[in-house]
DNA sequence: GAAACTGTAACTAGTATGGTGGCGGCTGTG
DNA sequence: CACAGCCGCCACCATACTAGTTACAGTTTC
């Protein structure tokens, strides 16, 4: 059943740090508090999102993270794609089915395709959201729900 | 990553059933040959599947299995639908977070519409395709490819 | 009764998950 | 310089789900 909850978990410290300005950066420990989780496993999560140029951290005393774009510029599909690993969401077979079969030859292929193109479609929804959408409607939500798109 | 390759298995006992006639009954054994697969493993998914209405099975000698209704009204959201148990694909988070953070407060009720939109997306692309569909480009590609769609 | 099926339950081994502790390295402050 | 605060990373745990297998009870045909 499913993926991983690692989106979420990326989705929701890319919301946290749209929150502040550039510069101010934000510890590891405050996000996972947000979560009420563990700093490691936001940093685990916060890493790849800095192998995709989607934040950026400083080491050291007073270090921290923060977005390195626009929270316009990140969408949840960003956030998807760095966090969780190639693999697709609907895996064909686990052993490559009967070759002596007519189906068994090429229901792998066409499964690639048919899911490749389902992946795909999720994805683009999800490419229509932002993280500063997000956030815009969490301060909508705050201040009682004038409700924004 | 993913969740499991019974859409996969799905998909592929459908399209085998395709191939007869209506009352032209097919023993899991043969379908697991074709998958190069265990007769149980067949049985439990064709067992989810008939749950759903979408094949009905014969038990006894000479019994099998077959599809419940026409393989142009089988799509492939139908075998996702009825394999994979509700668990979304995009999973929220695994604790929910801080109800004392602005963030934590709202993300997950916001998370839950966008995954669910999301996985919409992926179900819809899913249900273009049907079951007929899948047997006929299997059947145009063993004859030579001249493409079907 | 034997043979050919479905239907289930119980078990294994492998793998991914969320979560935790520990430790080294970097950096700003006093 | 020492120290505190922070990242980065490794090793580990318990849990859960997976594919696959064995075993066996029930049903039907011959």
């Amino acid at each position: 059943m499913s993926v991983s909850s690692r989106t979420a978990v990326a989705v929701h410290a890319l919301t946290f740090l749209a929150q502040w300005e550039a510069d101010d950066l934000q510890p590891s420990t405050d996000i996972a508090e947000s979560l009420e989780s563990n700093p490691v496993l936001v940093r685990r999560v916060l890493g790849l999102l800095r192998d995709k140029g989607l934040v950026s951290a400083v080491e050291g005393s007073g270090g921290g993270w923060q977005l390195a774009k626009p929270a316009e510029q990140i969408t949840l599909r960003d956030a998807y794609a760095a966090v969780e690993k190639g693999a697709p969401v609907l895996p064909a077979h686990a052993h490559p089915p009967s070759q002596s079969c007519v189906i068994g030859r090429h229901m792998q292929s066409l499964l690639e395709v048919e899911f490749a193109a389902a992946q795909r479609a999720m994805e683009d929804r999800l490419a229509e959201t932002s993280v500063a959408h997000m956030l815009r409607r969490i301060r909508d939500r705050e201040r009682g729900e004038p409700v924004s798109r």
